[in-house]
DNA sequence: GTGTTTATCGTCAGGGAGACGACTATGATC
DNA sequence: GATCATAGTCGTCTCCCTGACGATAAACAC
């Protein structure tokens, strides 16, 4: 049977952007508004269209870059060259979820540090950090009190799948460090799991296990106490990426 | 901005299945002989178009169901109704993976019991069961003597991926009971985990740890002999989908 | 100095896993 | 039928990791 082009239906193919990082000890994603229809007006996660000459990951790192300026590094790169964490996710399919047309989503997932301010073509009302309960809670409150509309077509489950990936994943990889700066305390590190998980983790014990798994830390040598208290030694991810007995995210 | 439908590349969307079963104590996954160019006489993954009207689990479900019979059981659904394990692998979209056009392929991955033999379309020199190690290994010699081209397109690649997925994901999931019959004993769930890690398991060791998993096996109160030996009890899989602790897989 | 905060070290008990001995119940072989 | 090989199943012992939690250290605020 030879070629033919006619066999098989176009499909439209984008990345959505699942982009965590955690503020003021709570997980956030990015989120923009959406200018046009549909969905017009609503919160949603960024992506665009995949280019015709570009591979997903190019495409995703592009939206990346674009929406945050953050360049992701490769996965297989070392340590944290202050570039964010990017992932592919899943890929959305279903033949409803865009009314215009038929559209694959690739979604992927970033980890980035705290970072200053979204910047979404300048509009800084278009573009911003919201911690992850509120966007994922339906017909709640947001934090200006506005009612908080669901996330535009499916990009409330596509979040929550983020989310749980992002949280099983910091427990047996030293991917939590890709939440922090470069140079980060033991303590630092902690409130990441912490507002990953949104439990409370025995600073002993959590200092034992990081400070003993091989390869996950490296000391710097300095020392800081920008979080107050008695000075805390200052560490960088070290080249370990699974942990191995890994960290044990507490029952209920 | 409104809509324009000429702003977006158009893109050829497939599944790629890779079917994974353990045979004579190997770990095997089902291939398919090409037809057509390009690569022609090759060997590749089960897969094709997604319809115009197709989610893309059910395009994955149909493909399955052509290729070996199986129903795809709901991953939400109960335990062992006969039907295989399906889940989504991950998106493969390099522009040059398909020398005709761009196609994006959703790979899903498809855990089944050992089947008795490929249906494919009645030819049964077009579809078998082949050893993982044989497919992966470019430039060596068949189960036949023929010297084993590697699998067309990136397979090589989709199926490397599927192979760690089900490695890493019977560690800490109950999936490995996806390659059993509805009934099983401890001996061959065991000899499952021995062929996908290509690791032996002390079974005295592996008896207690996964009879002593809540959920994970309910015995049935029958035995069996076809193994030789002392009949064993005979257990069906639990409902519970995450093991935890984790089974351990040996280092190296 | 006193209190507060955070970091870091230590101790102790309990659970799980690896190593491995011992016993049991089949079929195969002599 | 005795013996052997094969699997299955139960126990024991030790080591390591974890969770719970006491104690000390070093900064800042007053």
């Amino acid at each position: 049977m030879p070629y033919d082009p006619s066999a098989f239906p176009p499909f439209a193919v984008t990345v959505d952007l699942v982009v965590l990082t955690v503020r003021r000890h709570a997980l956030c994603a990015l989120a923009v508004r959406r200018g046009e229809p549909p969905f017009q007006g609503r919160w949603a996660l960024p992506g665009g269209f995949v280019r015709a000459d570009e591979d997903l990951a190019q495409a995703a790192a592009r939206e990346l870059a674009e929406e945050t300026g953050l360049r992701a590094h490769d996965p297989d790169a070392a340590a944290q060259d202050n570039g964010a964490h990017l992932e592919q996710l899943a890929t959305y399919g279903d033949p409803k979820r865009d009314p215009r047309m038929r559209v694959v989503s690739v979604a992927h997932l970033a980890l980035a540090p705290d970072l200053p301010a979204p910047r979404a073509g300048g509009d800084a009302n278009s573009a911003r950090w919201a911690p992850v309960e509120e966007l994922l809670q339906r017909g709640g409150y947001g934090r200006e009190g506005e009612l908080a509309a669901p996330l535009a077509f499916d990009h409330a489950q596509i979040l929550a799948d983020g989310v749980e990936r992002a949280r099983s994943k910091i427990e047996y990889s030293s991917l939590a460090t890709a939440f922090c700066p470069a140079e980060f305390t033991v303590g630092e590190l902690r409130r990441v799991y912490e507002a990953v998980w949104g439990v409370a983790l025995d600073p002993r014990n959590f200092h034992r296990k990081v400070t003993g798994t091989p390869g996950f830390l490296v000391p710097t040598g300095g020392t800081t106490t920008r979080q107050g208290g008695r000075p805390a030694q200052l560490f960088r991810a070290g080249g370990a990426t699974l942990l191995n007995p890994p960290m044990l995210r507490p029952e209920v």
